[in-house]
DNA sequence: GCCATAAGTTAGTGGAAGCTAACTTTCTAT
DNA sequence: ATAGAAAGTTAGCTTCCACTAACTTATGGC
């Protein structure tokens, strides 16, 4: 029995797709093909093509019209793709100076190009950090995961003290929005109101009081 | 009368066909099918078919059976990946301790990924710099190449005392041998003797004595 | 329990970039 | 001056990954 460390050389896009379905299977056991589609900005026929090379590649396994999952193979892959998405982002940030909602983008692009080597050296040069900067954590070189269970915003009790862990890091926009308000990882804040019927939320951020919609406070996980 | 900045999204391939078009260019007029392929690793064929489509993207003029040369604007898309090619390669040395033999083939991937943002941050992080760890010069981002007339090692009359400016970056190994010895762009180094007959070249290099062939010291590029 | 709609798949096409095999043009050496 | 070698091209194929259009399967509301 032989763990022979293969290297298949995944294409960027093959590499988009498992890191899409991760993400997906997280979130509820499969991944559909339209959500993948949707997620991707691709026709769902587009992903039904590749599902079958992924399957045939032993990444992910597929059953007729229920939906994928990853294998063993598949996660790992998809791991260590986000490992040096969150990398780039957490380099990018601390060691050249870009600002939070730009640092996904050039994250996407130069995750399919950079060797293990340089995101070593990366995450040396920075301190090995365990989180980028929107607060999701960073797996390890063995592909190791460190999901903490964490809260939305929105569900949070009034009154209650707590700790922004991690917000969404897709959206440039909202990113900007939530810097501007003070809502970033590390950050405290006090529910202090919750309107009915998803209604707006008043928070209280370092000594200002913040209001925001329940949209967006879904979008934000809290810590104690 | 516009100077619209088309953004025509070149791929990688295109990119690297310019980029090796631009140097073959640099040793003599015109670059042809052959070199263009050996170059690259390719099938002479394959060339010929990419040739048609950047000549019909108007990014070089092509004679048939008669050779290539960059257009303007493939002039300037050469320019534009050579500039990111070697401000990586200056990054990653002086920002994460790479070794001048490695910085090559990653630079030769990032190169394609990477934004003009994320390179206009490599380079002011590392102060701006005008050549390459290889001595190559970098081009301005408007497209100007400061190049140098320099001299070959071997062309160099004995008793002479001269600077090593620069070396190829091609060759991880040679680039190993050289650092070992102490050449690179930067050092003085005196030509002692030169056997005939392209025979092997003695040179004080430091405070020692180094005796190079003459097949090496035709890729080492000195200047007073 | 049936059927409309949502979800998923297949078939066929297109473009980018590579390949081999076979051909044509140019160059060079006698 | 010309034949053979070297250089370049064409034709035809492959793989990857996208697309649209048309089809099939699954599901949920009545």
């Amino acid at each position: 029995m032989s763990t022979t460390r293969t290297i298949p050389e995944l294409t960027a896009p093959v590499e988009d797709y498992l890191k899409v379905i991760f993400e997906l299977e997280a979130g509820g056991g499969v991944a559909g093909t339209n959500e993948i589609a949707s997620t991707l900005g691709v026709a769902p026929a587009s992903v039904s093509g590749m599902v079958r090379r992924l399957a045939d590649q032993g990444l992910i396994a597929h059953e007729r019209y229920r939906g994928v999952q990853l294998t063993k193979a598949g996660r790992l892959a998809a791991l260590r793709t986000i490992r040096r998405h969150r990398i780039i982002e957490a380099y990018l940030t601390t060691a050249l100076g870009y600002p939070w909602d730009r640092v996904h983008d050039e994250a996407e692009r130069l995750e399919h190009a950079a060797s293990d080597e340089l995101i070593d050296r990366m995450a040396a040069a920075i301190g090995e950090p365990t989180t980028d900067p929107h607060g999701a954590p960073i797996p390890t070189r063995d592909g190791t995961l460190d999901e903490q269970p964490l809260q939305t915003l929105d569900a949070v009790e009034v009154g209650a003290r707590v700790c922004v862990q991690r917000v969404g890091d897709r959206d440039a926009e909202q990113l900007r929005y939530l810097a501007e308000l003070g809502i970033m990882p590390g950050r405290r804040v006090e529910v202090l109101a919750r309107a009915p019927f998803d209604g707006p939320i008043s928070l209280r951020v370092g000594r200002l009081t913040r209001t925001i919609g329940a949209g967006l406070a879904k979008r934000i996980l809290v810590g104690p």
